[in-house]
DNA sequence: TACGTGATCACG
DNA sequence: GTGATCACGTAA
């Protein structure tokens, strides 16, 4: 039930974050409607390597990955799909963990009426899905994960590190060979994960 | 494999 | 202003 502290999100080692962020559970209350998952796959992106967006200094869009560790970064891709990160480090540092797949925990009927699914499968596989079955919207961008709309708490599974996976993260061509880093974690054999 | 969809960014 | 691009999802 405890929030995750400032200093989760404030050290600086963000692929040590995204790792330690399998198994925690997000919560959003939106609209007076509380919702959760088991968080089941991240990526990690630091400002220092090109598949981050704050990797040539700061726009508009990406300035609260400035922030310090502990806010939500929620920006709109291709147009259609909201994606929710965790921004982590200091102030200055443009860090984020990128949330892309849940098991659905609370609220399942909201999230299912909300995402107008058929069901529970797949219902948060990819980060364009959980965003929409969570009820995030860029009015969240910015937010602090220490308030009373999202958060992060500790109470998902126990996990052990030999029960996650690493991988490339996924459409990030651009980012040439930093798109061959293993910063993506997945919690092995898991249904809950994108494809 | 193809493409919808609209904000964003680098131009100048 | 304008045009290229994009941390996806679905359908085929």
């Amino acid at each position: 039930m405890t929030k995750l502290p400032k200093s989760f999100y404030q050290r600086q080692d963000v692929v040590k974050i995204a790792l330690e962020l399998i198994g925690k559970v997000l919560v959003t209350n939106v609209n007076e409607t509380l919702t959760s998952g088991v968080i089941m796959e991240t990526e990690a992106y630091s400002d220092r390597e090109r598949g981050c967006h704050a990797y040539k200094g700061m726009t508009a869009r990406n300035k609260v990955m400035f922030g310090e560790g502990g806010i939500a970064y929620v920006y709109l891709c291709y147009g259609i799909h909201r994606m929710m990160n965790v921004v982590t480090n200091k102030k200055g540092k443009a860090d984020a963990v990128l949330i892309r797949a849940l098991k659905p925990l609370v609220g399942i009927d909201r999230m299912i009426e909300r995402a107008r699914a058929n069901s529970i499968a797949r219902l948060t596989s990819g980060p364009g899905k959980l965003t929409k079955a969570l009820g995030i919207g860029r009015e969240l961008n910015g937010q602090s994960l220490k308030g009373s709309d999202i958060w992060i708490q500790d109470e998902g599974i126990n996990v052990t590190k030999h029960q996650i996976v690493s991988s490339p993260r996924i459409g990030i061509d651009y980012a040439g060979e930093d798109a061959l880093l293993p910063w993506r974690f997945s919690f092995k054999d898991s249904e809950w994960v994108s494809r």
